[in-house]
DNA sequence: CGACGCTCGTGCGCACATTCACAAAGTCGT
DNA sequence: ACGACTTTGTGAATGTGCGCACGAGCGTCG
């Protein structure tokens, strides 16, 4: 493909620890620390130093040898990169249960992504407010994605409705989706989803504590540790 | 029981994907559908369909040549390899927003997950009574987490006292924890910890629509596509 | 009952990710 | 101004995961 001036992609392994090390930068910055070292970043988000200093290098060179990373500094950088410059509006997709714990959260807001719309095809459901914002018909969708410049979306919706959600989602124009169902959403290219599914969490955690088990039960000595997530 | 079945160790990929096929297997089951080909787990789940053969050459040889898979059986060895073959009592610490909204999601029982006691430092939450579960001082966490074996913990507390939370949490006897807030635990090892962090799914998302609406602005000959999440 | 077609299981090379290890580049004290 | 010390940035080594491609086995049909 084009050789040179492509812009430095980022891989996902590290795209997906940058807003882990935005956080913990900023909760730093409050309290009042101005450098870190690859060291203590790493030690904070239970990485290896060096990994931290690699995924780093990536969005340029921001460290200075001998003293560290300049916090306020890295965390715009950081912000930069992950688009954080402006703010992104959401609609969430299902105003249940798990709907109705989004909308009430203020994470939302603060962390700039502003909830635009929530919306439901249950009648008993609409016009109730939830957390400042009140819930339209998913008819209204299009109308509130194109306005107000939606291009994430969460579904929230029980399994069997999710498909027609993101379907619907897609034709208003999202592009961005954050999938709570146990489904796997189909959409077209260009469409990025990610899916958070409790039920794989907990099972990937159940198949771990059956390991542990079996070790413990004498039957192989199993030393590993350390999976997926991050112990400490 | 476990078999003779000399148990290797499963990739942390295919462990996180056992989940995502089990679910939809169900689901086909529950169509009637008795028997699959790789090919059409593929399909169903959006990945390549060597990756299908690989992972569930993992737990054993239960497909049959020129066939495909029963789908029956293919359900009981995944649910036997993950751990799913009994039930896995969990605690939930923190009864806000979040809290309240898993207490009262019917999901955890039927995935074999029974909530085994909610608690809260709040005494204006101790005593109420969500989905079913009378919500318990944090003190009595120990007790509970002894006399009914429970092995996984939730923490849906605010980020500031997720730590906390954590600690007891292992201090009281849990292995296995899944964390909504936006921290990373510190656990002593032998501990899991799954952090599913709503704003990090959120930054991640933002990351590619930054580029797409980079790469759209055409400043820079982006052509890539499907990232992390799931696409078709 | 043998040939054929289908689909599994897996060896192999490639790409991506992690970690090590060290020169380069800075700070600090004297 | 210089040497001792610290910490970055990155090449190279190692580890992990992915997907192609193909042999092996099963079922079917003539
Ligand atoms: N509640 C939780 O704590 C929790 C946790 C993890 C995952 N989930 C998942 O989140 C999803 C929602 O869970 P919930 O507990 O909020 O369920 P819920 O039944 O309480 O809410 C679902 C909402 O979606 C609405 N809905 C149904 N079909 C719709 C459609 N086609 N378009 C728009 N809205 C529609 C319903 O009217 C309802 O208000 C489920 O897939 C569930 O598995 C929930
Ligand atoms: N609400 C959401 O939709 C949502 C979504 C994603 C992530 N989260 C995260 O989940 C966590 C909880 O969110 P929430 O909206 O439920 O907050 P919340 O404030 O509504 O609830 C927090 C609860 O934790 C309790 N608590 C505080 N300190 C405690 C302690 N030391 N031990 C036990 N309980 C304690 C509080 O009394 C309160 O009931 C937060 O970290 C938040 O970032 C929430």
């Amino acid at each position: 493909m084009s050789p040179q001036h492509r812009r430095r992609r980022i891989p996902d392994a590290t795209v997906a620890r940058l807003p882990v090390y935005l956080q913990l930068l900023n909760e730093r910055m409050a309290a009042g620390v101005t450098n870190l070292s690859s060291e203590d970043i790493a030690a904070l988000a239970a990485v290896n130093a060096a990994k931290v200093r690699k995924d780093l290098s990536y969005i340029g060179t921001y460290g200075t040898r001998g003293v560290g990373y300049d916090v306020e500094y890295l965390v715009y950088q950081i912000s930069r990169e992950l688009g954080l410059d402006h703010e992104w509006s959401v609609v969430i997709v299902g105003a249940g249960n798990l709907g109705q714990a989004l909308g009430g959260y203020g994470g939302f807001n603060v962390r700039g992504y502003p909830v635009a719309g929530m919306f439901d095809i249950d009648e008993t459901k609409v016009d109730t407010v939830v957390g400042g914002v009140r819930v339209k018909h998913l008819d209204d969708l299009p109308k509130v994605v194109a306005q107000q410049q939606v291009s994430i979306g969460v579904v929230a919706t029980p399994a069997e409705a999710a498909q027609d959600a993101a379907d619907r989602l897609v034709r208003a124009g999202v592009t961005s989706i954050l999938n709570f169902a146990s489904v796997v959403l189909s959409v077209p290219l260009g469409v990025t989803v990610r899916t958070v599914d409790l039920g794989v969490e907990l099972q990937i955690l159940s198949y771990h504590e059956q390991r542990r088990v079996a070790a413990a039960t004498g039957l192989r000595p199993v030393a590993d540790e350390a999976p997926s997530g991050r112990s400490a």
